[in-house]
DNA sequence: TGTACATCAGTGAACGCGCGTTCACTGATGTAC
DNA sequence: TGTACATCAGTGAACGCGCGTTCACTGATGTAC
């Protein structure tokens, strides 16, 4: 068996595990069905119909499912960015030049979890309560990165704070999560949600009795 | 035209306005149907199936209907005898022969409406937060009886306890109904919601800052 | 007490609907030469 | 640069499903006599 010779590619070397990179216009379409699925699932929920969501991104449902063979492979995708955004600014929080105290600190970034959390009505409920059952395709476990996001913040608020040192990270998100549950429905109060959050800030800086 | 007269009957004379009492038939399965839906809906969350209430009940799906034309009639049947329940627990906690001050009464209901709220996952939700578009057949507003209820303990605590005289019982009806529909999936950890409320309780009892 | 009958309630097959999902086929892309 | 072709991706009609809801019909109940 010879083989012929041939010369590797310059800019893309391409290794035996690694699966070839996409085509053009597949990338194109998952672009287009996760930007019209994040517009989708706020507008509609974290249930909206999957069909709908094709139709609004003009391809067909089997393109959809090429893509995205479970629901929660695609409220992954849509709620990806969102909490990357989430994660990294704690990550400015926490850093040394941050004019922020670590109280501050973690009020603000419970508010911009909240803000966000909101949106999608829980952030897709179940995906970022429960923990997956399967560390999902993209090997992206909502549930952990905000648990760990909202550690390394409280973490720190008790040490260096005022946050009372029996809580856990785990409660905390589950209040704030609570809050953007049961504010989604019922736009009358929109500074309902702030407030209850300020409610719960309070709860964090108060003595345990 | 005349008219046979006909003797009024003893037990129930019948006022013009007033409608003829249901048959036996159909008060046992109107009975038997909300006995049904009870656990159901517990057991499915209030999305359950109107059908399969029916078939577990043993009546044709035609049957429901007559009875209960829309799914929050239903609704509203299975929770009122619960909210009857807690308010008359209310009236018991308000009464001078309570022996609880007025903040452990107000942690008291809270703590059994929390109880009954994640049972039906947040009471059904829209039912519970929202003003019911229609007040509803019963003219039994869910909604208005619940925050009336708490704002009799609130005031009181406010008044005569240690409870923060700028929180309405809107909000804190809002925060518990969180609580109850963040916890109601993931049975994991069964002392959560309990530690969540004492958190809440805390802000209640907290200086405003 | 017994019976006839009007009316109230129950039945359940059937309908239309939208959903999730599949798959045989068509078309687009990128690569080898 | 041009072309042939393998493969990857898209298409969308179609399927089965369970839902909410209806309605012509049957049966049960209670009342008048």
């Amino acid at each position: 068996m010879t083989r012929k010779a041939r010369a590797p590619e310059a800019q893309t070397p391409r290794t035996t595990d690694q699966a070839r990179p996409p085509r053009a216009d597949a990338r194109r379409n998952r672009e287009r069905i996760v930007a019209v699925a994040r517009d989708a699932f706020a507008e509609l929920g974290p249930d909206a119909s999957l069909n709908e969501i094709a139709r609004r991104a003009g391809v067909g449902p089997g393109t959809l499912y090429r893509h995205f063979p479970h629901r929660s492979a695609l409220l992954t995708a849509v709620l990806k960015d969102r909490i990357e955004t989430l994660c990294a600014r704690a990550d400015e929080l926490l850093s040394p030049t941050s004019p922020l105290s670590p109280d501050e600190a973690l009020a603000d970034w419970l508010s911009a979890f909240l803000a966000h959390a909101r949106v999608n009505q829980g952030m897709g409920g179940a995906l970022v309560l429960e923990k997956t059952a399967t560390p999902d395709a993209l090997g992206f476990d909502c549930h952990q990165r905000i648990l760990e996001t909202a550690a390394g913040l409280l973490t720190r608020a008790q040490q260096q704070g005022t946050a009372r040192p029996d809580l856990t990270p785990g409660d905390l998100v589950q209040l704030v999560v609570g809050i953007a549950l049961s504010t989604t429905r019922g736009t009358s109060d929109t500074e309902q949600p702030d407030r209850l959050l300020g409610l719960v800030l309070n709860a964090v800086h108060a003595h345990p009795n």
